[in-house]
DNA sequence: AAAGCGGGGTT
DNA sequence: AACCCAGCTTT
C-alpha cells in the first residue's frame, strides 16, 4: 500500500464515516423535520453565528408568528425586529424581511431552488446558500461553517489562518472534493456540522471515541488544541452613552436608531455620546434642541447606570430621567416621539434598553 | 483585505 | 478574560 492509496482512502471514507456517525448521534431539532425551503431558510438565518440552544426558541416563535413566507412578507419590519429582540446582528432580521417580500411579491412565492440563485438573495452568503440548496433541494454543494473549518483543519492538518481568503479557498476546495463521496449530500452536510458541534468541539474534543481518530492528522500528532488557526480579533472599543430619558406622565420619549452603527432601527432614548464617562448632568454638553427640556424638567441628581458587553464594543451607559411638564411636551427634538408603556413593550429595543426599563419601571 | 455587526454560553 | 457560535455586508 503506497501513500497515494492511503490518501485516497482517507478522502473516500471521510463522508460515509461521518454519515454513519450522524445516524447514531444526531439531535432531534425542529428544522430537521421539514424540507420546506422557507423554514430551512429561516432556521439558517437564525443560526448564523448563533448556538442551536440560543436560536431554537426564536425559530419556534417565528414559525408560529409567520408560518409561510407570505405571512412574513405581510408583516411590518418592526414586528420582525421585535421578535428578533435579544438575538443580535439585527441586519439578519431586516434582510429576512426584505427577502420575504421579494420572494412573495416578485417571485410569486416560489423559493429560489439552486445554490447560485439563493446566493443572490439578501442575507444569504456562501454558507447559507449551500445549506438551503442541500437541505431543501438535495443539491450536492458543501457547507463550510465554523464547525467544518475545525473538523477539516484537524483531520487534514491544515494550519492556514481560517480568517484569510486563501484559507477559505483551500477549505472550500477540500470540502468540494469530500462531498463527492457522500451518499446523501444533505445528510453529510448536517453530519459534519453536528460532528463539529458535539464531538470535534473547540475545547476538549472527544478524540478517544472518535470514528476518525486513526485518520486524524491532528490527533496522530497531538495538535488538536492548536487547530484551527484563527487570527486574534481586534480589541473591543469602549463607548460612553449618556441617555436623557424624557418622561411625561407615564409616557417616555423614544426613537428608532438611524445611524449606520449598532442597533439600526431599534428604539432607544435621546442619546449624547461622549469620549469620557460623564459624572454629572451639568458636565454634559446638551444640544440646543433639548436644552429647554432639560432646564424646565426635573432631572434626577444621579443617573442610573448600565453596561453592555458586545463582541466588538463595551458600552457604559448612564440614564438621566427627566420629567417634562405638559407645557413643554410638544418640544421634543427631531425624531423623538412619546410612547405609552404598552407601546414601548411592542417596540424592538437593544438588551441595554430593555434592562434599564425593567430595572427602573418594572 | 479588513472592519463592523450582538448577545450569550463555556472554559 | 478569551473564545466561539449552522456568517454576511460594507468599505
Amino acid at each position: 500500500m503506497n501513500w497515494q492509496s492511503d490518501a485516497n482512502e482517507k478522502f473516500t471514507a471521510f463522508a460515509p464515516t461521518l454519515e454513519r456517525w450522524y445516524q447514531r448521534h444526531k439531535r432531534d431539532l425542529p428544522w430537521r423535520h421539514t424540507r420546506d425551503p422557507y423554514r430551512i431558510w429561516l432556521s439558517e438565518i437564525i443560526l448564523q453565528q448563533t448556538r442551536v440552544a440560543q436560536g431554537r426558541p426564536y425559530y419556534e416563535r417565528f414559525v408560529e408568528a409567520f408560518p409561510t413566507v407570505a405571512d412574513m412578507a405581510r408583516a411590518e419590519e418592526r414586528e420582525l425586529l421585535r421578535l428578533w429582540q435579544g438575538l443580535g446582528y439585527y441586519s439578519r432580521a431586516r434582510n429576512l424581511h426584505q427577502t420575504a417580500r421579494y420572494i412573495a411579491d416578485d417571485l410569486g412565492g416560489q423559493f429560489p431552488d439552486t445554490y447560485t440563485k439563493l446566493l443572490k438573495l439578501k442575507g444569504i452568503g456562501v454558507y447559507t446558500a449551500a445549506a438551503i440548496a442541500s437541505f431543501a433541494f438535495g443539491e450536492r454543494v458543501p457547507v463550510v461553517d465554523g464547525n467544518v473549518y475545525r473538523v477539516l483543519a484537524r483531520v487534514f492538518g491544515i494550519a492556514e489562518d481560517i480568517t484569510t481568503t486563501g484559507a477559505r479557498k483551500t477549505f472550500a476546495a477540500l470540502a468540494m472534493r469530500l462531498i463527492a463521496f457522500a451518499e446523501d449530500p444533505a445528510e453529510y452536510n448536517q453530519a459534519i456540522m453536528e460532528f463539529g458541534a458535539i464531538q470535534c468541539t473547540p475545547v476538549s474534543p472527544d478524540c478517544l471515541l472518535c470514528p476518525l481518530q486513526q485518520q486524524c492528522r491532528a490527533f496522530l500528532t497531538g495538535q488538536q488544541h492548536k487547530l484551527p488557526v484563527k487570527a486574534k480579533k481586534a480589541p473591543v472599543k469602549q463607548r460612553f452613552f449618556n441617555y436623557l430619558v424624557f418622561r411625561n406622565g407615564n409616557q417616555l420619549a423614544m426613537r428608532a436608531r438611524t445611524a449606520k452603527d449598532i442597533w439600526l432601527q431599534l428604539y432607544d432614548f435621546y442619546l449624547i455620546e461622549t469620549d469620557e464617562p460623564t459624572e454629572a448632568l451639568r458636565d454634559l454638553v446638551v444640544p440646543t434642541a433639548s436644552e429647554s427640556l432639560v432646564q424646565t424638567g426635573a432631572p434626577a441628581r444621579f443617573p442610573e447606570t448600565g453596561q453592555q458587553l458586545l463582541s466588538h464594543q463595551r458600552i457604559d451607559a448612564k440614564f438621566w430621567l427627566i420629567d417634562v411638564p405638559d407645557t413643554q411636551k410638544n418640544g421634543l427634538p427631531e425624531g423623538l416621539q412619546w410612547y405609552t408603556p404598552e407601546e414601548i413593550g411592542r417596540l424592538p429595543k437593544p438588551v441595554l434598553i430593555t434592562a434599564y426599563l425593567q430595572q427602573k419601571f418594572g
